[in-house]
DNA sequence: ATCCCGAGGG
DNA sequence: CCCTCTGGAT
């Protein structure tokens, strides 16, 4: 996938966390209010959000209804602002008002998972980590084990692996990044666009993609 | 109708 | 493995 990762690499120049956050604990905040949804939609609530609770004692406290209708825009609002409370008075009370810095700890938090923590430590810690989510899922599956579009999706935590193993860390989280960018932008779920496909030479499974998208 | 840079629960 | 949780955009 090493040819695969340099053209991404020109085509997405820059692989940047496009959420806005000033410490690890807003990234931690900001990156579970991504589930599902837009970092548009994120970064138009934190200014407020984080404002009005600018750390894990003060977001501990808040109003159920008054988080709920300040994250109200970015959806799951009633369960996400339930691991916003539970998180940050977990990290109050367990870790020193601090966010934790291993993917065990880290994944004890209520809203967080392997793919969550794995964009926090990355990005607020500079701890490498490759972040699996729904998009890297379908792409590594259909350049490396040639699933077409409507096969079962590998195991997650076997591409962590996988590509863990082939890659230097310092790749991973940029790696990961590109591979969601490029999922987004043409290997769609449905309809991926192979005849615009940068990668669509070396993938092999854009024959399997290239007919009907029926279904 | 279907899709979003998921996680928790059954 | 399945389902649910939100709402807006396409």
């Amino acid at each position: 996938m090493h040819e695969e990762y340099r053209i991404l690499c020109q085509v997405f120049p820059e692989a940047v966390c496009a959420l806005h956050f000033h410490n690890p604990f807003e990234l931690l905040v900001a990156t579970v209010l991504s589930a599902q949804t837009t970092d548009k939609r994120v970064n138009s609530v934190t200014p407020e959000l984080f404002e009005r609770y600018p750390d894990p004692a003060a977001m501990a406290q808040a109003q159920p209804n008054e988080l709920e209708a300040i994250i109200h825009p970015v959806g799951f609002y009633h369960a996400k602002a339930r691991h916003l409370l539970g998180l940050s008075l977990m990290l109050t009370e367990d870790y020193g008002g601090k966010v934790p810095r291993t993917m065990e700890e880290l994944t004890s938090l209520p809203g967080v998972g392997r793919k969550t923590a794995n964009v926090v430590l990355g990005n607020a810690f500079n701890i490498p980590g490759f972040p699996v989510d729904t998009h890297v899922t379908r792409v590594t599956g259909r350049l490396r084990w040639r699933t077409d579009w409507r096969s079962t999706h590998p195991d997650p935590v076997k591409i962590e692996h996988e590509i863990c193993d082939c890659f230097p860390p310092e790749d991973w989280t940029n790696l990961s990044h590109r591979l969601i960018l490029h999922g987004r932008a043409t290997c769609h779920a449905r309809k991926p666009d192979c005849l615009h496909c940068p990668l669509a030479e070396t993938c092999p499974s854009a024959e399997l993609l290239a007919g009907p998208a029926s279904r």
